[in-house]
RNA sequence: CGCGGGGUAGAGCAGUUGGCAGCUCGCCAGGCCCAUAACCUGGAGGUCGUCGGUUCGAAUCCGACCCCCGCAA
């Protein structure tokens, strides 16, 4: 059987893995063209591609699957089965019928959380299990049938980059068990439930905006937890741009105003009070510095406890 | 040449008519106290990113360079 891989970032290369311990011959890797990002706007490859150098894997940078030339290049590999994890762009119809198979590798439980941000939703909305699902991919985004699907709890205190590499992790396994089945020919998939479907949209760096005042202590802690790495949450204390990198929830209430400085705490954190309670904010990144804790940022503004931020 | 912020004690920050290098926290020692992360007293700890220039004198003004970070995805 032969394989070729569709993926971009972090997130794929444990699914590569997956790939490359399936005993099968992976024919392809393909991956998107380097982009212009970080300071300078640099062209940074992408980690998938950084990865395939140092194993010497066939690698392929194709700036758009639009194309006839790479049709045929493709075509020519007579692939079984295409492996597509967080690619980043969509696989044309046309290329769809080119493999027997077709696995979607994503981290959610579908059909709940179609979409770009499926990781970083079931945080943002305070749920406590997601998962990982291998699907057949059809022309509607994420909806094809599914193959396997297995859960995951989320810790209380997780965050988008750490569920991130868990569900990676996790995916590895699971594809592994999907392509031991595909050999085996036992592969059988269950159309999705239409009704229960629900998306998961791109974030944005507005998705980031908090409020100490006008949001409660939990939805605070959730964004802080759910946009983590990127886009990040911001808020503005005294006029400068906040981010905030770890927040926890104590179990304490509060009368105080909302916004008011509560306690400086040795071990770094700051507790505020919210709209409904207090919310404790470990680590912080002002515009421009780099992360600190809570308590150093407090004490280099020289806050006293009992000031509104 | 995409835009921007920054480098001063272990940490976070002040510090302009150039003129003895400061604040909060931490650290060390002592004190107070039934006790303490609280409080009081004392103390250690700095090539002010690097090199050069201007000057009687530079953290401060000028030039070059190094490093860190944000935006932008």
């Amino acid at each position: 059987m032969k394989i070729v891989f569709f993926g971009s970032d972090v997130f794929s290369i444990k699914a590569l893995e997956a790939c490359l311990h399936s005993g099968m011959e992976l024919s392809r890797v393909v991956t998107t063209p380097p982009q212009k990002k970080g300071r300078g706007l640099k062209l940074e490859p992408s980690e998938i591609f950084d990865y395939c150098q140092a194993k010497k894997l066939p690698i392929a940078e194709y700036s758009t699957l639009r194309d006839a030339r790479v049709v045929q290049e493709l075509v020519a590999l007579r692939p079984d089965i295409f492996v597509v994890a967080s690619y980043g762009k969509l696989i044309p119809a046309s290329l769809l019928e080119i493999p027997k198979y077709r696995l979607n590798v994503h981290p959610s439980l579908l059909p709940k959380y179609r979409g770009a941000a499926p990781i970083h939703w079931p945080i943002l909305n305070g749920d406590t299990v997601t998962g990982v699902s291998i699907i057949d991919i059809a022309e509607k985004l994420d909806a094809g049938c599914i193959y396997y699907q297995e859960r995951i709890m989320i810790g209380p205190r997780t965050d988008a980059a750490q569920l991130a590499s868990e569900l990676a992790r996790f995916s590895y396994g699971i594809l592994k068990k999907v392509l031991t089945q595909v050999t085996e020919g036992k592969l059988r998939g269950v159309p999705q439930n239409e009704a229960e479907a629900t998306l998961a949209p791109q974030l944005s760096k507005q998705d980031g905006a908090l409020s100490l005042t006008t949001m409660t202590a939990e939805a605070i802690d959730r964004k802080v937890r759910g946009l983590q790495p990127w886009p990040g949450t911001y808020c503005f204390i005294k006029g400068e741009r906040i981010a905030l990198l770890e927040t926890d929830l104590p179990a304490t209430a509060t009368t105080e105003k909302p916004g008011a400085l509560l306690t400086i705490e040795k071990e770094g954190g700051v507790q505020v009070a919210t709209l409904d309670g207090i919310l404790k904010i470990l680590r912080v990144k002002p515009e421009g510095k780099k992360a600190m804790t809570a308590a150093d940022f407090a004490r280099g503004r020289h806050f006293v406890i009992g000031v509104t931020l």
